[in-house]
DNA sequence: TAAGTTTGTCTAGCGAATAAACAAAGATTA
DNA sequence: TAATCTTTGTTTATTCGCTAGACAAACTTA
């Protein structure tokens, strides 16, 4: 017969506080023992033998004493955010951004490599140079490489194949296990948009929020679902499709089979199509804003008819979900001046009263590093709450 | 200092685990001791002292022996499904619904009142008529009447406050409250939507899918959501408003402030009002069933009409969610047999493969009573969760 | 200098789960 | 029919993690 659940025991027990103590020293370092035990209600002993635990596995360590209070000093605790390292890349549709971090998510070095080519083969030679390259710049550590994470820009399924990633031509890669066969090292691999929503959850703009709708706006339009702290992915993976949500019901037809796309409207491909249409001849985003910020009326305008259309998808989604929270992220958030005000003049408009007060818009904090800044959140905590980490030998 | 989050001890484990227990003999009973420790994995001396201290408090009994395989015959544990009764209730526009269940959702009473004068205090009095009547019939039990559940068509709060019941005319009435201290037992209020969907997932047609999203389609449109086999409720639970997602960017206004909403096409307003254009005067669903029966085609293309305009709305449901089911209920699902081969024709053409392929599109199985069912099992899950159940003195 | 405070460790004890022995009750086989 | 094997359920001894409280160390304050 098949195990139903978890059944709970005492080693499940000590797993759980030993991680809600590592989570606490992340989130609240330098701490000292007894205000671990105070914020967490644990016994003051036993924070003490799960610390030094954690001090022999080498993922904290003691720095000095802290100012006294009134009675002997505190011994502070830190994250040993150098016993190991990441590498977290976003694969883009003309180039890839890696970052190597340490476990705090301090970017340590960063390369980026464009391409044009989007052959498979010719880009996973790149996707290989690229990481070898941060490899090389990780200093010796306990634990080495402890995970590899790639955001791509496709429906990835939860075993990390890419079924489709429409604007790199790719079908079914399972770049995960190509991955992991290659370095042998954990690896993820997940949508750019989940990513992104992740990362600005954890190092950006919704460090407070726990329900936090990520908005990608690129060629198309991806969205990452942050609901009670996690990420949601639907049965198999591929939720947060809002970009194929239809906002015009009898609208133009989709590539995606489906019609009135709000990716059709409101996207940078739909900005750029609008402006070749207003006699912008092979434009770019970053042309459209410099045209907008020298003046001229015709960019202004493009842009703020696209910020509009945003705020009726933002409109949906804040209805949808009731967030905290809904951050505009990726290429078009660089023209924030114009579509941000339009986006909000929109949610003022149009939005239920109950559910627009408690919302917050944001632009990205991370700016482009969003779905590299998630794919390394993603890798730290799977290091993290992996059962019996090994230092690695050297 | 404040507590973070939970810290894990014994006492934690034991209760877990005794609600596993508990769980296991909800779903499976009757079952036998050993079979528990084989489904949970728990040890089978664990197992027998959990179950003994759940027969001393009466929520479960013996119930003889099962047939041999091979060795001893088992002793058959049952839930004892009449040690409480629920009161469960679906405040609807015109007609209250209240059922009393016991801990197995059986129902044991029924009563309806209809009504036509929408002023609080009237039906607040006809809720309580209701209530009392169903007490009454309510048999002698160790624990009583365990909870009062109520689901309304509207918006309300975690805490049970109806900020806004649109088609009642209600403004930011605390029922909860009112209802506790009438009756001094746990009280739920929660969205009809919400309890609906529940309702389908735990005795209805999604008992086997955790990803499900209920479409409540009747004078407006609710949804709600189960997301990982829960309920979502956004941040101060008004998730769900799908009935005011834009599917028309410069759509008829709609009285919430938005324009195009979804519920202006697809809800039984909204085939009313496309009846009264197409000469049918004041009409009702039921006619306009019965009139296509009869092979009225204005009737039948009425009928396919909304539900285009459902699958509309539905895929876009597909897309955000990427659910396992979704289910269609509340009044319009009467006219199953004209609208579900339009929403799925709809689907058929306009969603994702990789979304249309992990869905089923259902009809809610209970009918009318999803809601009432819904609250049923709001109450008896709050019921054996709560720690510390003494039976009631009588 | 003495008393009070805060930090961190150590020890004894508790309670819940587990493994293993055991008893009870039936099936199977010679 | 008797002997053996199976399955169920209880009991017992053991293990392990947490807790309370004692204690020592280190510092502040009067």
């Amino acid at each position: 017969m098949s195990r139903l659940s978890q059944t709970w025991n005492q080693h499940v027990v000590k797993k759980e506080n030993k991680a809600l103590v590592l989570k606490t020293i992340q989130e609240r370092a330098p701490i000292s023992r007894a205000t671990i035990a105070n914020v967490t209600g644990l016994n003051k002993g036993t924070v003490s033998s799960l610390v030094s635990e954690l001090i022999d596995e080498k993922l904290i360590h003691e720095s000095g004493t802290g100012k006294s209070s009134g009675g002997r000093r505190p011994v502070m605790l830190l994250l040993n955010e150098t016993a190991g390292f990441t590498i977290s890349v976003d694969l883009g549709v003309k180039s890839i951004l890696g970052v190597l971090t340490d476990l705090r998510g301090n970017i340590l070095s960063e390369k980026k490599i464009r391409f044009s080519q989007e052959d498979f083969d010719e880009v996973l030679a790149l996707l290989y140079q690229l990481i070898d390259g941060l490899k090389n710049d990780a200093p010796e550590s306990e634990y080495g490489i402890v995970g590899i994470g790639i955001g791509v820009p496709g429906v990835v399924t939860t075993e990390g194949e890419i079924l489709l990633a429409p604007n790199l031509g790719w079908k079914k890669v399972p770049l995960q296990k190509i991955l992991f066969d290659h370095y042998n090292v954990p690896v993820t691999v997940e949508n750019e948009a989940n990513a992104g929503a992740y990362g600005e959850k954890v190092y950006g703009v919704g460090q407070m929020s726990s329900e936090l709708i990520y908005t990608s706006i690129s060629i198309g339009i991806g969205v990452g679902l942050i609901l009670e702290g996690k990420l949601y992915k639907g049965l198999r993976g591929f939720s947060g499709e809002l970009g194929h949500m239809t906002i015009e019901k009898d609208g133009a037809d989709c590539r995606c089979g489906n019609q009135g796309c709000w990716e059709l409207y409101a996207s940078e491909q739909a900005l750029l199509d609008q402006a070749e249409e207003a006699g912008f001849k092979d434009t770019t985003v970053d042309h459209l804003i410099e045209a907008a910020d020298q003046g001229d009326a015709k960019a202004i305008q493009l842009l703020e008819n696209v910020g509009d259309y945003l705020g009726v998808g933002i409109t949906n989604i804040i209805h949808i979900f009731n967030p905290e929270q809904v951050v505009v992220g990726n290429t078009l958030r660089q023209a924030e001046k114009y579509i941000m005000p339009a986006i909000e003049k929109r949610i003022e408009k149009n939005a239920i009263g109950f559910n627009k007060n408690d919302v917050q818009l944001n632009v990205a904090k991370l700016k482009n590093h969003s779905t590299v800044m998630g794919m390394a959140a993603f890798n730290i905590e799977k290091f993290f709450t992996e059962t019996g980490n090994e230092p690695i030998m050297h």
